[in-house]
DNA sequence: AGCAAGAATGAATGATCATTCATTCTTGAT
DNA sequence: ATCAAGAATGAATGATCATTCATTCTTGCT
């Protein structure tokens, strides 16, 4: 009887392929954001749905609500982990002290920021699908402000340093972090919407001469 | 008879103030676009119903059906006019005959680009509304793509103008208009995502430096 | 082996939405 | 005044969605 009844869950493991796992929250929760980054990116923010996300998860439709409680909750944490993804990568090269030369810390900076991590359109469509809805959701205004915040102000200050170093004239640190970041964030949203007149090749290069007009002993 | 039934509607129209209308298509076309872009500035685009939009206009539910086929129709004809304006607005000072001096072109057109009238957060809402969704729907790519091609050549042909004008060496009129075109697009995102960080008069001036830098004979 | 704890499932539920269309109303021509 | 054309209405329909929860399954402990 016992051996009827292995042989018979074999098969069905064999040709389902499917079982069900039991595994910690930590992991199926990041299982499920990845999976809600991967539909907004294909279908839109507001085209995705529950069943949708853990159809793509490969999971149970109950699940997400056992782990985020609500799809509002999912769609939030998701944009954090994007933003904090995206922050944290350029706080890592902006405090890093493996690039010691100040040129050269920008330009890992702007490797990053316009490199391939960043600029697939996977992330890229997240990132605006957010901003696109931050002006009618106070929360996701708050999510992207926060992360934003401490990036804009370690940016400031590595333009200070390089102003002192270089001794240059008429440029502001404050202003120019604004005004670079800026231009990144545009030059994300022409990658994104219209790849045929933009390439990151070309954003790469707009954006070097954004620095080089400002920093043009750093940057070459 | 008659008198009686004329009393009744009477009555009816005073309590309620309310009256079918009957107005021209194009009329109720526009009323519709506009009642649109206030649904999705104040409710997100991924929220706004045929109800909501309709209830806005104060009309009846069928009526949007009528003269846009389909919810999916009246967004796309909405973007398109929200588009076209905010492109029409900016070819209408880069060939306009009014202005004669180059340098006032350019202070003309940051000044409509980073103005009271596009910067409202409603128009800013729905344009980013749109970007975000553009990831993944090739119909508002395209429609976002045609209208910014002819923008992005005349001011390539604006900037090409300057710098023969100036003689300015080592500006690429290409690079340049990708990069402002850029700037300004961030410079919007971050108006409506983080507006405690970030005024009109500092967007206005960052942008006024980036321009400064490369044409500093026609900017001051 | 047997069992308790709790992770995972998915059919069921109720709410909401886009769309339809029978009906009502308005307009302008006769 | 009458009527035809068609603009406007909104209750009704069917589809889709988020969420629930009774049930099943897995794991680790005894």
């Amino acid at each position: 009887m016992t051996d009827a009844s292995a042989t018979v869950l074999d098969v069905a493991l064999c040709s389902t392929g499917k079982r069900r796992q039991i595994r910690p929250k930590a992991e199926r929760r990041q299982q499920l954001i990845d999976a809600t980054i991967r539909c907004i990116a294909q279908h839109g923010l507001s085209a995705v749905t529950m069943q949708m996300v853990t159809r793509e998860a490969g999971l149970s439709v109950g699940i997400a609500n056992l782990h985020f409680q609500s799809k509002e909750n999912l769609l939030r944490e998701t944009l954090r982990y994007v933003a904090e993804e995206y922050h944290n990568g350029q706080i890592k090269i902006m405090e890093g002290a493996d690039i010691t030369d100040l040129g050269d810390r920008l330009d890992a900076l702007l490797d990053f920021q316009l490199g391939r991590g960043v600029t697939q359109r996977q992330k890229m469509s997240v990132w605006f699908a957010y901003y696109g809805e931050a002006g009618a959701r106070p929360v996701y205004q708050k999510i992207v402000s926060t992360v934003d915040r401490l990036a804009a102000l370690k940016l400031e200050a590595l333009f200070a340093s390089i102003i002192r170093e270089g001794d240059y004239q008429d440029v502001d640190p404050r202003e120019l972090a604004t005004g670079h970041s800026a231009l990144i964030d545009g030059l994300h949203l022409g990658l994104l919407v219209t790849p045929r007149e933009l390439t990151k090749r070309r954003a790469r290069s707009v954006a070097g001469d954004f620095l080089r007009r400002a920093f043009p002993k750093h940057i070459y």
